[in-house]
DNA sequence: CAACACAAAGTAG
DNA sequence: CTACTTTGTGTTG
């Protein structure tokens, strides 16, 4: 899996470049490492879009393939996930990765 | 086009 | 540490 091929399922998807920015921003975040949501929003080059990175992770269309799991608050706490497990399954796989 | 929603961040107390 | 304000983009009507 490649940055490419990321884009390539993108492009499949009416997505907007915030989005795809994002996206790519979150895939990007190596394995075992963690990134605040201002972090994955500055790499995506909107600086102060912490919140709208929030939504799109919400709708992530690459949801098995984007790591949004390894997006947390910049407090190191890991804030809400809206998947299966909530924030204690996210916390429960970061832990499976030695993100944290 | 306007209003509402969001898994945050920043600032003030 | 807690509470309030600010902020940017997406989605929906």
């Amino acid at each position: 899996m490649d940055r490419k091929t990321v884009l390539r399922k993108l492009g499949r998807y009416n997505l907007t470049g915030f989005q795809r920015k994002v996206l790519i921003a979150t895939f990007s975040i190596p394995k075992g490492q963690t990134r605040s949501y201002k972090q994955v929003a500055a790499m995506a080059g909107y600086p102060n879009a912490a919140r709208a990175v929030g939504s799109v992770m919400k709708m992530n269309p690459l949801a098995p393939t984007i790591p949004c799991h390894r997006v947390i608050k910049s407090s190191g706490e890991t804030g809400n996930y809206s998947g299966k497990g909530g924030k204690q399954g996210k916390v429960l796989m970061l832990k499976k990765e030695h993100a944290i």
